[in-house]
DNA sequence: CTGTTAGCGCTTTCAT
DNA sequence: ATGAAAGCGCTAACAG
């Protein structure tokens, strides 16, 4: 038969005092002036009984949980995206709270649903996560309790924690520069002309402005921009299969850390060498970045600071009504000339 | 200032009945006969006053909270092991149930604390998720919840969903010979005679264990076992570039695909080609296998469906106290001739 | 068929 | 400096 749970009155009883008593000993009430005995007797009974408290009891009576929740669209679709959750159950943990997890695929009918289920839970806060950052929240409920939006924007909730994508842009600049390779940089992954104003997502949309500032500052221009809607490494590849029977280019700035895949395919095929003939970076630091020959040189997403960032604001006293940017961590690795 | 929660109380006020019949109403207890009236007034109150039950205090008085804990050493590391937490989370909210997330690095004392935090959360059961297979966990506390094992065992809770290793390795070789390589097969990633009864993890020593049952049962002999402790790219292209400096095998069955990845990049250096000259099977459905020119043929592991039944086997009545396998899917793409 | 009563385990006035 | 008592919102006995 299993043991019945030991419960603050089983404590008190042992330690001879009111559960009054022992529950202001345990939850260490500062302004309580009980005897040092009385301490010492109840934290010697917690231990030998070892009493857990209640979480359910705790909340119905305080309304507080020590719970939050993890909305997103998807949970970790990419490798690298589960830093955002890694960082965000660290910054829990340390704040004494559990974290619950939920799931909506970026439909309207499971957010509500997500959302419920947290409020029913009585959660102390929600983020709302974007793994994918195209999708928008649109969760139309009332919530009565703090949230913080993360990797993503909503026009309900002000606080919001993301990449520094426009600096991250003008760093990739930078470093094409730095390397020598003025002339001849290619664009992979848009084009000005052809996609006027529309981008993947509105830090897309940031890391291109800053980019485009830094190549302005430079005096400088893009040999090419190459596009395609999608972001794979077939893309990459077919895209400057194309550019390399006709131009030769210095340097690539990649979007992401697939289409400079695809491009590594079609360079190797060309018989060309990184960074020799053709340097690049790119953003993402996905898992490929370091597999590749030469490794390639890419710009990151803060993901695990983001998350632990935004705990720290949900659970905070001062949440900030305006985006928190972290910078976006640079990975220094073969792909680019040293000079 | 913020509205009160809506409350059963107020739901029966409305409906002009008590707060029993209410509960018996909303919660759908069977064996009442109340009228259809009752009902019909209740279920319209409630919706009127959009209540929502309170979990704590429904936790409380039950017993039951409607929430389960994933317990992992990491939170998707790899980013197909993400897969069984989506399949958890979709198979708890089909259950009507939140999942707790939590963390431990394998560390015991984190270990320890996560079981305390979920089961002070009164959880209605734990799942223990192994990212990184080789772990084993030792949360050596009284657990008065259901357990399940997932992608793991442990010699304490006996029930565990786990790939079927066995049949995958089996159907690797089955693959190769199907394909017409027979002969100057090489195994990548162990070697028998330098690693005797030594493997990654116990499922490793499944999956060696079915393709040498295969094998065999094919009077077959590998041409080479070619082993380096870590399966990283960087390893897979250094023991094959080596390799190909004296031998010309047909064949490749390598033990996970980031192996398989530095395959392709050292079979390319020398000048080779894939499948024209050399085969490749491999293991996982990592991300990489579908970005490779051609793309790697590999056998994945039935990550989003472990999750799913781990969940079912946790909130079922009859939980077996053995191991649930479950196959793994097969990926065909380039990397093997159709001959 | 329906309502009253008594807690689940905890925190918190308010008296001592 | 300590304890008695009330009650958070809900459900389960037990009466009517």
């Amino acid at each position: 038969m299993a043991k019945k749970r030991v419960t603050l009155a089983d404590v008190a009883r042992l330690a001879g005092l009111s559960s009054t008593a022992a529950s202001m000993i345990l939850t260490g009430r500062p302004d309580t002036r009980l005897s040092a005995e009385a301490h010492a007797k109840v934290h010697a009974a917690a231990a030998s009984l070892g009493y857990r408290p209640n979480a359910a009891a705790r909340a119905l009576r305080t309304d507080k949980s020590r719970s939050i929740a993890f909305v997103s669209d998807y949970v970790a679709t990419t490798r690298f995206a589960s830093g955002l959750i890694r960082g965000a159950l660290a910054a829990a943990d340390d704040a004494g709270h559990v974290m619950l997890m939920l799931e909506t695929g970026g439909e309207p009918a499971r957010e509500v649903q997500a959302v419920q289920a947290a409020l029913d839970r009585q959660v102390d806060g929600i983020i709302f996560a974007a793994m994918r950052s195209r999708e928008v929240f649109v969760p139309d409920l009332a919530i009565p309790a703090p949230v913080v939006m993360l990797n993503g924007t909503s026009a309900r909730f002000a606080t919001s924690v993301l990449p520094d994508e426009y600096a991250g842009g003008q760093l990739a600049v930078k470093l094409l520069v730095e390397a020598g390779l003025k002339d001849g940089i290619v664009l992979l992954g848009h084009n000005a002309e052809e996609e006027r104003g529309l981008f993947r997502s509105e830090q897309i949309a940031r890391r291109l402005a800053g980019i485009r500032n830094a190549m302005a500052s430079h005096g400088l221009n893009f040999a090419a921009e190459l596009s395609r809607w999608n972001w794979e490494p077939a893309h990459g590849y077919d895209l400057v299969s194309k550019l390399l029977r006709s131009e030769r280019p210095r340097g690539l700035l990649c979007l992401n850390d697939r289409l400079a895949f695809g491009a590594y395919q079609a360079i190797g095929e060309a018989g060309l060498s990184i960074p020799g003939d053709i340097g690049l970076v790119s953003f993402d630091n996905d898992e490929l970045a370091s597999y590749l020959r030469p490794g390639l040189t890419t710009i990151g997403l803060p993901h695990e600071e983001m998350g632990r960032e935004a705990v720290r604001l949900l659970l905070g006293e001062n949440r900030p009504a305006s985006e928190t940017l972290l910078p976006m961590p640079l990975l220094v690795r073969g792909s680019l000339p040293s000079a």
